[in-house]
DNA sequence: TATTAAATTAGAATCATTCCTAATTAGATC
DNA sequence: GATCTAATTAGGAATGATTCTAATTTAATA
């Protein structure tokens, strides 16, 4: 079997992988990793406050455009409460979010095993649910 | 029995009831009594340019202030989709909000006889919660 | 009736988010 | 590798719901 010596001739481009169908640039995979390794619900401004040490050049519209990106493509979800700005987080489960008014934090609420938040709601036969959201507000114990 | 033949001096100043503790000023009562006879959640300016009719030089900025006061002392509710504009709401049952995508309406969603959504959730024991939002969205059949 | 506090108004300011457009980049094809 | 095309990015301007500010009006009370 003959050795290659000398390296093949780098590329000049990148090679991205899909998530869900998603390409991921180098911008997408930021974020991502971002929110991988992230368990405070942060903002598109802490995302992109974030990402600047690792891309000096990243824009806020690149982040908020990244951020669109992966949700439409499921990758991450976006969280609101009332009217403030939007969170992000990579936790796909089924669950709610709990702000904790004492402390400003953020906290994923599962389901106690076995029950499905449409199980409890009252819908006509046939319904279809794009999306769910649950939030709750208050003091954890 | 002296009888008077004049009419005594008519008020200048209105009087206004509370409700639960809240003055009911005649914007707060005009937006209060509008939503009473709404089912279609409007937004501030739905109900804006709908009370101009009763009072033509109300602002938006007043809509705004009267219709976080009676949020403030729960005798409306205020409903977010997303980062839409708030909706309001006069149903101060315990209920769920569908926002149907075919028609762009919403609809309130009650829970199954004798289920409490706090029974499903797994929350910490004696954690406070102050207020519960949750927001659906699909096709309703 | 006079005083004081609360509510209203109109318009300016805020700020998260979106839009726009030019420049760059990636991937496909020659 | 060179070229083409479409996707992506960056930066700045625009948007729009909401909030703030200052001035005025109104209501409650003394």
């Amino acid at each position: 079997m003959e050795m290659k010596i000398q390296p093949t001739q780098p590329r000049t481009t990148e090679i991205h992988e899909e998530i869900n169908g998603l390409r991921m640039t180098r911008q997408r995979q930021e974020v991502y990793r971002f929110l991988m390794g992230e368990r405070s619900h942060p903002t598109a401004n802490d995302v992109f406050i974030r990402i600047k040490e690792a891309l000096p050049n990243i824009s806020l519209a690149t982040v908020y455009n990244c951020l669109e990106a992966l949700v439409q493509h499921n990758v991450i979800r976006q969280v609101n409460f009332d009217r403030e700005p939007s969170r992000y987080c990579s936790n796909l489960d089924e669950h709610g979010h709990f702000h904790d008014e004492t402390t400003g934090t953020i906290h994923d609420v599962k389901f106690k095993p076995g029950i499905t938040l449409t199980d409890i709601l009252d819908l006509p036969p046939h319904t279809v649910i794009k999306d769910i959201e649950i939030t709750l507000r208050g003091q954890l114990a």
